[in-house]
DNA sequence: TTTAGATAGTTGCAAGTGAGACTATCTCGC
DNA sequence: GCGAGATAGTCTCACTTGCAACTATCTAAA
């Protein structure tokens, strides 16, 4: 007789668990500054970035759908967070960047961002914190989802 | 000037492992079976209880909304997999349980979803997966994740 | 007993999202 | 230089899901 406890399960508990800390973080940008969780990601990957990115890029380096990025991309040039340029050399894609307006946004979220994370963490001794993010990185290089901070050339698969 | 790594920010890292490690999971019974998440939730849940239960009470139990709980009800009583009878005592709520044709696809799926979560977690030593999983539990702990595994009676709060 | 408020479950509605078609552009082999 | 296939980005469609309203029922207090 066989028997599966959800509750020690760990696919269970990981998609809970990140859907709980998801919901918890997003009320930061999403009730103060307006912004859903695939905007906020990409004004994070530019934020993180300094050089502009392509959408495709965005949407690789996140792992979200690229017509979701699409749609972020347009909702936050209307609210003029960011910007885009023609790439001459390759007129299928725009370069993206923060504006003005968007780094002062990303500067002041950041550190709200980075509070929560240490709020939800708290609950670990530095060195459980180490571990654990250790532990998840294991996880996540056998699950090749490690798309990390390589610069845009390096990325091509998806 | 404030930095946020999106790939060694935490919340980020469990949203995506997450996601991606339920979409794994869910093809074995989605493809297989047919059976969508919200379903797989109900029949894990009663599958793993010998009593019957209410909606209610898996809705709690899993944090999954009520009505994502009451369609998936419907659909796996259309399919046969679950039945419900009224409860004379409280006629507002219905008890529902697994079918023997429930049953069968439960004893069928248990095995599979096991063998899945250990494929994942096989690049983690023993040591390390036991590791692991006391880390999340203390911080499903902090974040009041654990409806875990109580007799229906001691689940009143969500 | 009556009534106000709580609770179980269902359903209509709106918002979000992935799949995939589509357009424009690029690349590579001939 | 040309045509086939790849790629960037947008858009429509269908599906899923949360919210909130609604019905039916229960509980508790006056």
């Amino acid at each position: 007789m066989a028997k599966l406890d959800l509750f020690k399960f760990v696919p269970f508990r990981l998609n809970r668990l990140g859907a709980e800390v998801s919901a918890a973080l997003s009320s930061e940008y999403r009730a103060r500054y307006g912004l859903d969780i695939p905007e906020w990601r990409v004004m994070a990957t530019l934020g993180f970035r300094n050089e502009a990115c392509s959408a495709q890029y965005i949407a690789q380096c996140t792992r979200t759908h690229k017509s979701t990025i699409s749609r972020a991309v347009t909702s936050l040039l209307e609210h003029e967070l960011i910007e885009r340029v023609e790439n001459t050399e390759d007129r299928r894609e725009f370069r993206l960047a923060l504006t003005r307006k968007g780094h002062a946004l990303y500067e002041e979220l950041i550190p709200r961002l980075l509070r929560r994370e240490q709020e939800i963490l708290s609950c670990l001794t530095a060195q459980e914190r180490k571990e654990f993010a250790r532990l998840l990185g294991k996880i996540e290089d056998s699950l090749d989802l490690v798309q990390a901070s390589r610069p845009m050339s390096e990325v091509e698969a998806y």
